[in-house]
DNA sequence: GTCTATACTACGATAGAC
DNA sequence: GTCTATCGTAGTATAGAC
């Protein structure tokens, strides 16, 4: 499947080099094909890049899905709300840490400093999936809170997640790791989910 | 001061379009110059890119460090420290809310996500003399943990504020905001302080 | 120091053979 | 569908005038 190998070799190259950096020649030549592959299967640079888009959130919701369809909350239920947000965070969490995604994430990444209709595709596509289930969660967990403050509660308890992996050069440098070891990436995921059970099971001096 | 203007404008394209993105004649015609000039004072795109990063590095030290120096707390004062992490931490959240600032965010996340030479120099630069200041704080208001969790936890409460600008994208689409405003942005620097202290004086219940 | 002019390379798109 | 060959454009670097 020569339409499947480039776009994998595609968000490897576009998310290293960025989109320019990227050339469309090299893409075909790491995929084994000639370059006129990509105006045939895509229509041409720009039309490979969203392709690429789309693919993402196709594997996106791959993982995704299963993940959270396994949670069911009752809505009274606080502390179980709780523990659905750390459930899933400790999966995300992982998807985040784990080196399969890295290609997709550094091109998502490139998209959320510089969005294009690709950053559209993928936030209607898997961002507005998994953050739509998780601000109904807090909403349970933290019934004190109105909407806009459960959703900023549950922006920055999935940003933490997501910075394992967009701040992950200077978080090796602090842990003094070299690489991202397996250690050091439980240590991570386990404070992130520590987190946010603090914030979500609030103490008093910190209600807001 | 055509120096400055060619560094100004070059991290300006840098951070828009990447390193291949930004050619050197277009930053070299927004900066009002032959594109020679970039030879002459850098020797080259890569020497530009380079004297970028040690630019990025000096403004952020003036900014950070009057903001550090304020800071004085006892070896024992828990609730001082936790009080100075959470000042500290709204100016920087500050600072990365700012649109001054967004062009440099754009540089330092691509060089976070594909780490260079640049990367080397911003981290040892600005980053580290953050980091050990905060990394210093969380030890006193968190004496139960050790080395290796204060680092944990200090990356995590400073990766919310890096992640109001790294996600600012994302942020936007949550709060339904179509561009930062003022309102959006302080809800959002009041979440990440509220979790800071939240986390440091932690309830029993998420001790760890 | 700053400019113009030019050499050389690499890019994306496309036409056309098979 | 996939390839080769080629065209026009845009990139960096550099030489040399002023």
């Amino acid at each position: 499947m020569i339409r499947k190998h480039l776009l994998e070799t595609a968000i490897h190259q576009f998310g290293e080099r960025g989109f320019d950096g990227a050339s469309t020649r090299s893409i075909a030549a790491t995929a084994d094909t000639a370059m006129s592959s990509i105006t045939y299967h895509f229509g041409g640079k720009e039309g490979l890049y969203l392709a690429c888009a789309d693919y993402i959130v196709e594997e996106v919701r791959d993982r995704i899905t299963p993940l959270l369809s396994t949670v069911e909350v009752e809505d009274s239920d606080r502390s179980g709300a709780t523990e659905a947000v750390c459930f899933l965070l400790r999966g995300f969490a992982g998807i985040m840490m784990s080196e399969e995604t890295a290609p997709w994430a550094r091109f998502v990444s490139n998209e959320l400093q510089q969005p294009t209709e690709a950053f559209e595709r993928i936030a209607t596509g898997a961002i507005d999936l998994i953050m739509a289930k998780v601000v109904e969660l807090v909403g349970i967990a933290r019934p004190d809170l109105d909407e806009i403050h459960r959703r900023s509660v549950a922006i920055t308890i999935w940003g933490q997640a997501i910075f394992l992996r967009l701040g992950r050069a200077s978080i090796e440098r602090l842990l003094e790791a070299n690489t991202m070891n397996a250690a050091a990436a439980e240590l991570m995921i386990d404070r992130v989910v520590a987190n946010a059970r603090c914030i979500l099971t609030q103490s008093p001096e910190c209600r807001q």
